[in-house]
RNA sequence: GCCGACUUAGCUCAGUUGGCUAGAGCGCUUCACUAGUAAUGAAGAGGUCGUAGGUUCGAAUCCUAUAGUCGGCACCA
């Protein structure tokens, strides 16, 4: 018999007879091993403990409690769903099933109905005896047409077996039942004790909305029951952390169906949020060497037919108005073609490159009914834009330089959770971008090239392009755990060309400049969605609406000098209120801190003879009695350093120092 | 847009198999209490049960349509 040699971890290497399964191997290192294996890598390739083996390699025993078994435990969890929703329902037909760092799925196709969220119980229990009868996974293998035959029609399952490269398709036989299977599960499920279905939606099969909806059923599972409990608790978590709970419940805005879905107002707290970011990104672009500019939310479609959003974007555009003249006018989708108008209103030498362009620019786009979520996805929205009209060896310093601002921004909003990702076009589908290989492969050369001179971690992503150009994407992720795009730059060679731009070089003639569009805090609405999630409501002082609550211990006697204190406070341009309504002290502390305000501050005769305040800040339980001054330069050196103690260089301000 | 669920007072939610003038807590208003660091007590106002049809002696409850919201999917310049 052939003998396959095996490479462990630890560099050892170990021959073992043809046909050998990783569960022996385990074995044959130790029993404790074997006992805690589940599946096993070779050359980094995961597979089940129980198939046989006709190839060595580099082998890696997966062991429960890793952080890969835990695919491994659902991946499990979800053929055993699978299993269970076969016995319950024999009509039912299966479609994708998957396993992730987020649970587990299984899709599902009824034929007179959906399967419901009330069943998740039913079916929980059932998986539950079936573990308890008998944990044993066999392996099946069939041959293409008994696979196809044991699927009996399902038109799902004999598709996946179609795009199987062998006539040796590989089930999964639980409890007598056979799936098909999607991924790598250990031989028993004995472990499978803490999981937790969660909730049915729907899924389009392949991922592609030409195809038939399926319902799909999430779940997630653990080793360990407190682990299962903790997930379950962030998830509950999670939801008070929601930009639309808490919106709501600081009165920062609302939607109200009556005027539209996906048009926001915005209430005298939240507008104070967006007043203090608008300000603050101005004056930082200011300092960068932007210029802002104000451009009309109108124009005529000819300029989005120009720059191409009109045939790109069309469907997610209002439609245009056409006026008595036949004039039509266009609400716009993007700012960039007005950009483009400024800088070409000008003949541009080459001493005034890199020009930049800037504005908080109103955009609306009609966005699909099911995508409008609070103030993540809206469908009038202001972007805080910028354009930088570069010559081509600008290039690679001027992306810098926005980094660089990126850098400064996300330090003082003190945002740190993100990575980056270099979005390429799709090579499959080079139909959905503007048509130039030379021009795409030059962009993302160039791209990649900053980034990795920039000694910058990053994630490659095909597909996610403008169609106009790659770029690069800041990916963060919401309350919710949604991953979105906060910060992007983008490389455009496109719209110069489309909308013939030029400048006066050194040598009289005339060039074509790049477009570099950029976005450092998105949208004014997904930014604030986003520092609310982030905050939880609790604002840094800078940011918060009301920055300090002023309680008279009696408004009678303490009220006016309460009032003094507000319209001393007001004057430095402090955001404070004295509360009037003469309810109990106890009372309206409490309502300061539900209101997550970040001074609240007592006054009563202790104060006034004393010329202090009793400061509380909070979530703090005590309080601090000081002079008015102290008090005033605390909160000023508060915001003046947006509430960072850490206010040193052990942060990285540059990529200078990132490197 | 698609699949499923949901929509009752300003907010959060009860409301049994269809059956009297639709309830609670918070908030709001009024009155009393004149207060020392997370809720003083009492009384009161507030809802054509998302909207439009329908079934029924009778609809918050059942049916249809429609709007919106939520969980996902698809989309995301």
């Amino acid at each position: 018999m052939a003998k396959l040699s095996f490479e462990f971890p630890d560099g050892n290497k170990k021959e073992f007879d043809s046909g050998v399964t990783a569960e022996d191997i385990a074995k044959s290192i130790s029993v404790s091993l074997a006992k805690k294996a589940v599946a096993a890598k070779l050359d980094g390739k995961m597979i089940d403990l129980m198939q046989p083996l006709d190839q060595g390699g580099k082998i890696d025993i997966i062991t429960s409690g890793s952080d890969e078994s835990l695919q491994i435990l659902r991946q499990g969890a979800a053929q055993l769903l699978e299993t269970a929703v076969k016995e319950k329902y024999h009509d039912i037909r299966i479609g994708e099933i998957s396993a992730d760092k987020d649970g587990f799925f299984v899709d599902t196709d009824k034929e007179d109905r959906q399967v419901s969220s009330d069943e998740l119980e039913e079916l929980a229990s059932k998986m539950k005896k079936i573990i308890k009868n008998n944990a044993t996974v066999n392996r099946v293998y069939l041959s293409k047409d008994d696979a196809l035959k044991e699927v009996d029609g399902d038109p799902y399952q004999a598709k996946l077996i179609a795009k199987i490269d062998s006539d040796n398709i590989l089930f999964y036989s639980i409890d007598g039942v056979k799936t098909l299977a999607q991924g790598v599960v250990a031989p028993s499920l004995k472990d499978l004790k803490h999981f937790k279905l969660l909730s049915v939606a729907g899924a389009y099969w392949e991922g592609k909305s030409s195809n038939p909806m399926l319902q799909r059923i999430y779940g997630t599972a653990f080793f360990k029951a407190d682990a299962l409990d903790e997930d379950l608790k962030h998830r509950k978590e999670a939801k008070e952390r929601d930009h639309r709970v808490i919106g709501n419940n600081l009165d920062l805005f609302f939607v109200d169906p009556k005027v539209g879905a996906g048009l926001p107002y915005w209430m005298p707290k939240g507008a104070t949020i967006r007043r203090t970011i608008e300000r603050y990104i101005t004056d930082k672009e200011i300092a960068h060497g932007y210029q802002h500019v104000y451009t009309p939310v109108l124009a005529n479609l000819d300029l989005y037919k120009q720059s191409g959003h009109w045939d790109h974007y069309r469907d997610d555009m209002f439609p245009p108005m056409k006026m008595d003249d036949d004039e039509m006018l266009e609400l716009r989708p993007m700012n960039c073609p007005s950009h483009i108008q400024i800088y070409n209103h000008h003949i541009r030498s080459y001493k005034e490159l890199p020009l930049r362009i800037a504005e908080l620019g109103m955009m609306h786009r009609y966005e699909k009914s099911g995508a409008l979520s609070g103030l993540q996805r809206v469908r009038e929205m202001t972007l805080n834009d910028g354009h930088t009209f570069v010559a081509p060896d600008q290039i690679q310093e001027e992306f810098k330089k926005i980094l660089n601002l990126m850098m400064e921004v996300y330090h003082d909003f003190d945002i740190n959770n993100y990575t980056f990702r270099l979005s390429y076009r799709d090579p499959k589908n080079t139909k959905k971008y503007f048509d130039d290989d030379a021009m795409w492969n030059k962009a993302q050369t160039m791209l990649k090239g900053a980034m990795d001179d920039l000694g910058l971690d990053y994630v490659e992503a095909e597909g996610e392009a403008a169609f106009y150009g790659p770029k690069l994407d800041v990916q963060t992720k919401t309350a919710l755990g949604n991953e979105e795009t906060l910060s992007t730059i983008q490389l455009d060679f496109m719209l110069p060309e489309r909308f013939d731009l030029h400048y006066v070089g050194e040598d009289g003639k005339e060039h074509r400049p790049v477009m570099i569009h950029r976005g450092i805090v998105s949208t004014m609405e997904r930014f604030t969605a986003y520092l609310i999630e982030m905050y939880k409501g609790a604002f840094p002082t800078w940011l918060a609406p009301d920055q300090i609550q002023i309680i008279p211990v009696s408004d009678d006697k303490h009220g006016d000098y309460a009032r003094k204190l507000n319209e001393k406070f007001r004057a430095l341009k402090l955001r404070s209120n004295v509360d009037e309504r003469g309810e109990k002290m106890g009372y309206l502390i409490r309502d300061a801190q539900t209101k997550k305000i970040p001074y609240t501050i007592v006054v009563g005769d202790d104060e006034i003879k004393n010329n202090t305040v009793s400061v509380r800040k909070y979530g703090e339980d005590n309080s601090r009695d000081m002079s008015i001054d102290d008090f005033i330069s605390e909160v000023l050196h508060d915001i003046a350093t947006y509430s960072r103690n850490d206010d040193d260089d052990s942060k990285s301000k540059s990529v200078d120092k990132v490197k």
